[in-house]
RNA sequence: GUGGGCGUAGCUCAGCGGUAGAGCGCCGGACUGUGGCUCCGGAAGUCGCGGGUUCGAACCCCGUCGCCCACCCCA
């Protein structure tokens, strides 16, 4: 035996299990499902990028938590990287869209699921590797493009069982222009706005305190906390405000979209991202942190391409859609439940080819069927199916092979009923149905 | 990166100088045509790793690695 290694993943990463796998592909299917019906067209790029296509995109905190790939061969030891694992989907399609802008159409929609990396500390409910799920709308400045990304989100969550959700909605015109107006330099306006983001774990105090750490001036810090906190951002600014005026068309035009009702204008909410330059969004649910969020990004193709092309998009974040879901117990039984609809026993050796037989009627009926593997005692069969949360058993005994019966055993109620051959299927599908 | 806590059976943890424990899980039996409940039995740990103190270390000391919590930042 070798010695015995540390079985854990690393930190930060994890292993899906059976039952991890269907809960997210559950969740992965909703979500494309709902995209593709908004017309987003599917996009991959690779796990890793050129080093130099990742760094100064997300900031200074940012650059830090890219995941680097030290450079092969005799360079080696230096602790030189040339690649970098992917930290977001939003920089990957940036640079796709510079790179094939002849072939893809003056307006692109794609989504994108895959997963990202960040050289993150691992902490409850953070990782180093999770996915993400994004959609992205290249190439016009409407507000209808918002309206109909918040369209898409919201009919995600409500497909997914969600109703208690507000998305919520700023602009980052709107915050410089608060800022200005406040009385902040802009040098010190990004430090600002990462006080501010931390309004609803910190409180007002909080903000405060640490618009005072960041040099902000006692007189400034008041004013902006009096427009973002006590919420008067559209008061102060007015309608000719080009921030104020963009949220007002978009909150117009989501009236008649599957969003209204869950968007709700919020002058505190700033966002962490440097490339936001117009709506900015996020979505809360009640006692749990963001489950996703996005917004405008009009400069950031430019850095690929030489010449700015628009866009907006929204990331999801899988992950905490789950945890939140299990939490909630919002999972279909038929996901939540086992991988299996219906196991069949084994009596005996010279049965099992009957055993096979039964099986593949039943997966003809489209039914998800397991065969107990050799023939053993029937408790012990039992036993296994319900450890594996197997709904229903059948049994083909000698009495019932006698009647050309097959017996089913509902192993949620205990019930066990006999019928003929040709109609278990159907039996089983029955009862299925009635558990959902 | 800074501060604090914890590493003992597959899992959750007790023991805190004198030969390694419990609960849950697992395996077997009571029950050779039926799981969940109950009872009985069993397997299972170089007590994270390395060094030191001691007659004796899971326990005390030093180092190291890993994990967790807070700060930071984010999905």
């Amino acid at each position: 035996m070798a010695d015995k290694q540390s079985t854990k993943p690393p930190g930060g990463t994890r292993d899906f299990l059976p039952d991890d796998v269907r809960r997210r592909e559950y969740v992965i299917d909703v979500v494309r499902r709902v995209y593709e019906r908004y017309g987003f067209e599917p996009l991959e790029t690779p796990a890793f990028e050129n080093i130099d296509t990742l760094l100064g995109k997300y900031g200074e905190e940012g650059n830090k938590l890219i995941f680097k790939i030290l450079k092969r061969g005799e360079h080696e030891g230096t602790g030189e990287a040339d690649l970098a694992l992917r930290y977001d989907l939003t920089v990957p399609l940036a640079r796709v869209v510079a790179q094939y802008q002849s072939e893809l159409p003056k307006f692109f929609k794609r989504y994108q699921i895959q997963p990202v990396w960040r050289a993150d500390r691992p902490a409850r409910g953070r990782f180093r590797e999770f996915y993400q799920c994004d959609i992205d709308s290249i190439g016009s400045t409407s507000a209808l493009v918002e309206a109909e990304t918040l369209s898409a989100v919201s009919e995600i969550l409500l497909t997914l069982g969600f109703s208690d959700f507000v998305i919520r909605l700023n602009h980052r015109g709107v915050l410089s222009s608060l800022l200005d107006l406040a009385g902040v330099p802009s040098s010190k306006h990004a430090g600002a706005l990462v006080a501010l983001d931390k309004l609803d774990k910190v409180g007002r105090d909080g903000v405060a305190k640490e618009f005072a750490q960041r040099g902000i001036e006692d007189a400034a810090a008041a004013k902006a906390l009096a427009y973002f906190v006590d919420r008067e951002s559209v008061d102060v600014l007015g309608h000719t405000n080009d921030g104020v005026a963009n949220l007002m068309a978009i909150m117009e035009l989501v009236k008649g979209t599957r969003a209204h009702g869950h968007v709700r204008i919020d002058s505190s909410l700033a966002r962490g991202l440097s490339y936001y330059t117009g709506a900015i969004m996020e979505i809360a649910v009640e006692g749990i942190g963001s489950l996703g969020g996005g917004g405008r990004y009009d400069n950031l193709i430019g850095m690929f391409l030489g010449r700015d092309v628009p866009a907006c998009g929204f990331s999801l974040g899988l992950e905490r859609i789950i945890v939140v879901m299990t939490e909630r117990n919002m999972f279909p039984a038929r996901v939540a439940g086992g991988g299996v609809d219906v196991m069949v026993t084994i009596w005996n050796d010279e049965s099992r080819a009957d055993a096979l037989a039964l099986a593949a009627e039943l997966r003809n009926g489209g039914l998800r069927v397991d065969v107990y593997p050799e023939a053993d005692k029937l408790g012990k069969q039992f036993k296994y199916a319900s450890s594996r949360n197997v709904p229903c058993v059948a049994i083909v005994g000698d009495d019932e092979r006698a009647q050309g019966l097959v017996a089913i055993k509902d192993m949620q109620s205990g019930e066990q009923t006999a019928h003929r051959r040709e109609e278990v299927a159907g039996a089983v599908a029955r009862k299925l149905e009635l558990r959902t």
